[in-house]
DNA sequence: CAGAATTTTGACCAGATGGAAAAATGTTAG
DNA sequence: CTAACATTTTTCCATCTGGTCAAAATTCTG
């Protein structure tokens, strides 16, 4: 009555051997054309046959590799979960406040520009009630926030930064800098075709690294 | 073989007739059920059947009252896209710049709190990149911006607030209050049970009252 | 109240959608 | 080269979805 180790499932991709090549090579291109679909339309709105036709593939050839539409979706969550999270963590509580600051407001507006699917994923993950990852957000990301939040505090404490609240800082710094890949369209809309160009992230890193510092009052001479 | 002024649809809303009392109830029944379902899961991701379940009604009787899916969702974002930006249009060129903005940012807020849900349904055209309003967002809201960031840049040149790129002056203002709509469960997660009661709005405006006003760096004394 | 108009229901339909099964084809280690 | 395994294609299915239609039930109006 014992299992021999030989494959019981015919598919792809459920047992424990090491993946093939066309595998690996698969999974990337469906995970690559899933993030697109599922970025746009959410998880409801995407369906495999759009996934399929954007990867290049059959609809049956895709479930091959990945046995259903939630799992696709499940993995390109974590996978965007890690690299979306990255810069706060790289947050170094031992560096000097302002540069640390600075250079984190300039990460995250490099990932709305590099990544703005990913962005785009996670908001509509949001925008859903974040059905599959509230888990995720309560522990692994709150403990992350409340962390830095501490070393935020702790620079307060410090005089290093003015005192204010640390976790609606780290809001503010994700609303800023992840509304221009959410809501790019808007933002090329409003600023039309003369400052739409490629050069408004730019002029975005400028214009937030004042705001963060130094905020809209004229400075006294 | 002209037509009498008899109605020749029997439709419910069809014509030019004025509407009849429950037709006006139950129009409205099934704009707030479709603004729950809409605003959850995007134009794809609703179903009918789901709007119609809310609104407590049968399917073919919500397709009564508007034909077709498309036609709510019209009028559920020109409804919304009014109101929205009514916060930005009563900015007051003649008013004074600090309490103009600080009462821009406080009523955005408040919008985000008491209207969440048409600021996700926003949100999720958006991230669809705007298939439906991108001509209004590039003729009507683009004016609107254009006139008020001429507003700002007068500001500007008369001193009473930093020199600074006005069009990112209002997106971060509109990315930092629409957060806490579009991002609540993230928001809510984070702050976890001691926090994230109702009070994070109070929190909320207070921060971004002190961020817009004086950024992070210390006051010199 | 009767007749007209409006509203609601139930049955139905065609196409989309997620997914299963099995046959056919390709790849690769021995 | 070939058997074992991996991949792809074809066919199929049940359910969901947007939407239609005629008949039944209800409401309004004179």
């Amino acid at each position: 009555m014992t299992d021999k180790p030989k494959r019981t499932g015919r598919r792809g991709t459920g047992g424990d051997r090491p993946l093939t090549r066309i595998q690996r090579e698969k999974q990337d291109v469906i995970l690559e054309a899933a993030l697109d679909v599922f970025s746009r339309e959410g998880f409801r709105g995407a369906t495999i046959d759009q996934i399929a036709e954007a990867a290049g593939m059959s609809k049956p050839n895709l479930l091959y590799y990945f046995p259903r539409k939630e799992e696709i979706y499940k993995r390109l969550m974590t996978q965007m979960l890690t690299t979306w999270l990255l810069p706060l963590r790289e947050i170094d509580s031992d560096g000097d406040p302002v540069p640390e600051l600075r250079s984190y407001i300039r990460r995250k507006l490099e990932m709305s520009r590099d990544f703005p699917r990913e962005s785009r994923l996670f908001a509509n993950e949001m925008l859903q009630g974040a059905p599959r990852i509230l888990d995720v957000l309560e522990t692994d990301l709150k403990d992350l926030v409340d962390e830095k939040a501490e070393v935020l505090e702790g620079w307060m404490a410090q005089g290093k930064i003015t005192r204010t609240d640390p976790y609606h800082l780290i809001f503010s710094i994700w609303a800023t800098t992840q509304h221009y890949a959410d809501f790019d369209v808007q933002v090329r809309a409003v600023l039309g075709k003369a400052r739409g160009g490629e050069g408004r992230f730019e002029d975005a890193a400028r214009y937030l690294e004042n705001l963060f510092l130094f905020g809209l009052l004229p400075k006294k001479e």
